[in-house]
DNA sequence: CTGAAAGCGCTTACAG
DNA sequence: CTGAAAGCGCTTACAG
């Protein structure tokens, strides 16, 4: 049998509610009194029963993580693991533990959100997904269970949320492409259900007007985020008869599939076609050409996140928090025209 | 106030009891009274609390996974989100949920195993790493803990574990290099903390061994395992005067550099080197040129991983389970000699 | 087929 | 500074 507070407390000849207190350091128990306790649970090696603690309270100090994979190839993305480990570097320090859930569907998030936050399992919930309309916040703002977005929701003023300025990250690429010389820059992998693309999107658009560069329809390339399709883009654009002196992807999974499809055109990057991604993926500085990229500082999100999950958990005070992580243009080979 | 199962007992005129075996499911409730529950449960709203069950039960459903994620890029490698994805998906149709913690060395894994199973939050745990005389798989075999190992543990035979057969994968591949015409066959990557690479090792000697090609110490190169430092091994390597014709690294973005670093030396791969990786990341089939790997299934490893811990986590009989999970050996230019 | 009661292992308002 | 008691919301052996 496991040893419990009752063991511990006929051992220090005293109440269990006074073990209890110990170990929550209250100042309402004398430091010899402690003392004592402390010693015994030693002796006696004994651990807390953390589930009848949280029955107690009310709170179980568990936070839930939706990681929504619409593909297989977007779990895989490294951004994921990244954040998470930002998540759970702020967590175990606060003494949270993470459940984890990656669902592939919406009706399936709605699903998993319903358990999380019914069965009193988790305090609160990160969602690491920021689609248009998406139910499952809806939802979480009806019932008022605490949670934090990691990613621009589309109603960003009534909701907790953490991001990088997205437009400022198109903007930023797209204005280092048109110093570079390129005139006519594809944008590829706009996914009208990722506000992320959007947002990049209209940064690239901002430039280009900043730029007196007229907007090009034909340039706008949608497609999955987070997936190896670029080959496909690329093709799919360059058949129309179209070959821009730039692109721009949405991922840097997309844009090594467009230099392969270019290389294969015997196209040149950076010196006939400048190709840039975004979210700056460890082999982008080994690719060949090593890929401009932005970093978007995934670690940061996580632990950002967190950091405002707690807040929204423990606060009585109701309001909307937001923070924006900045974010590194990382100029490489592949845009870098002589 | 959130709605109990007294609530429900009393809207019902029935027991408390009644209610928990209705919810349950149990034989012993009639038919009738179970629908006349199901209802009023239904229309109040009710949703079992989860905590309080474990409680009672002194069993949770929940199972920690443990990351061992000795450098970041092992952490952001996309073979972790593919296990997890496969555990995660056996998981889920078994009413499990996943408690995840990511440590960075061997004494934060042991503390953290200590609080997953003393505290009582895990029913069970899955190792995600197979470090050679793990102090936390010593640990849980002493308190007869549930846990499953993904990669074989050194004690082999007195723990239960899933991993391919990587001596063979090893074998595979250095065959597959000596049938291109490889005879001087570089190794690098091995990293005597992970049985891993000192199977796939092992594998390469044997290989070597039945095609008569003597053993050249001088080709075997220890680093770090999963990172991206395979541009310093070759380079290292090649600054000894070495130049293989063939490279095996134990993993593919090892690979990554490594290729990197012959073409600024003006080699050409596959001609001059041939050079091939494992556990094909996403990325090999986009590299210039596309990256020989071998696919070991990590979907499948967590998959079978986790079925082993519901075996082991459910039996009262005492057994060690292993399951080895097939790999494929994918052939692409990079190994492709003309 | 159903219920009363004890129990899972903690916490905490109340009382002293 | 400490304790007795009630309570968190379930489950289950026992009894009928």
């Amino acid at each position: 049998m496991r040893v419990t507070i009752n063991d511990i407390a006929k051992a220090a000849n005293v109440s269990p509610a006074t073990v209890s207190r110990a170990i929550a350091d209250s100042p309402r128990i004398s430091k010899a009194t402690k003392k004592k306790i402390f010693k015994i649970m030693e002796e006696m090696n004994y651990y807390p029963n953390v589930i009848a603690r949280s029955l107690a309270r009310k709170s179980t100090n568990i936070i839930g993580i939706l990681v929504m994979g619409t593909t297989e190839k977007a779990f895989q993305h490294p951004f994921f693991p990244e954040i998470l480990r930002g998540v759970a570097s702020v967590a175990y320090k606060n003494k949270y533990k993470i459940l984890i859930s990656s669902v592939t569907n919406m009706d399936e998030q709605r699903e998993i959100v319903d358990d999380l936050t019914q069965s009193g399992i988790t305090d609160g919930i990160l969602l690491l997904s920021s689609g248009v309309k998406d139910p499952s916040i809806t939802y979480l703002k009806e019932i008022q269970f605490p949670f934090v977005v990691v990613g621009r929701p589309d109603n960003e003023n009534e909701v907790n949320w953490v991001d990088n300025d997205n437009i400022s990250v198109g903007y930023k690429m797209t204005q280092h492409l048109i110093e570079m010389g390129c005139t006519e820059i594809a944008f590829l992998g706009v996914d009208r259900k990722f506000i992320v693309t959007l947002d990049r999107l209209k940064g690239y658009k901002m430039a280009l007007q900043d730029n007196n560069i007229a907007l090009n329809e034909d340039l706008i390339v949608e497609g999955k985020f987070v997936d190896d399709t670029g080959y496909e883009l690329m093709k799919n654009l360059m058949e129309k008869g179209i070959v821009p002196s730039g692109v721009i992807a949405c991922d840097d999974l997309l844009a090594f599939g467009v230099i392969k499809y270019l290389n294969e055109k015997g196209l040149k990057v950076p010196d006939d076609v400048a190709v840039a991604g975004f979210n700056n993926v460890p082999l982008s500085s080994y690719f060949t050409p090593p890929l401009t990229s932005v970093d978007i500082n995934a670690f940061s999100l996580g632990a950002k996140g967190f950091e405002l999950l707690m807040a929204c958990m423990k606060s009585e005070y109701k309001s909307f928090n937001r923070a924006i992580i900045p974010t590194q243009l990382i100029i490489r080979e592949s845009t870098l025209k002589k």
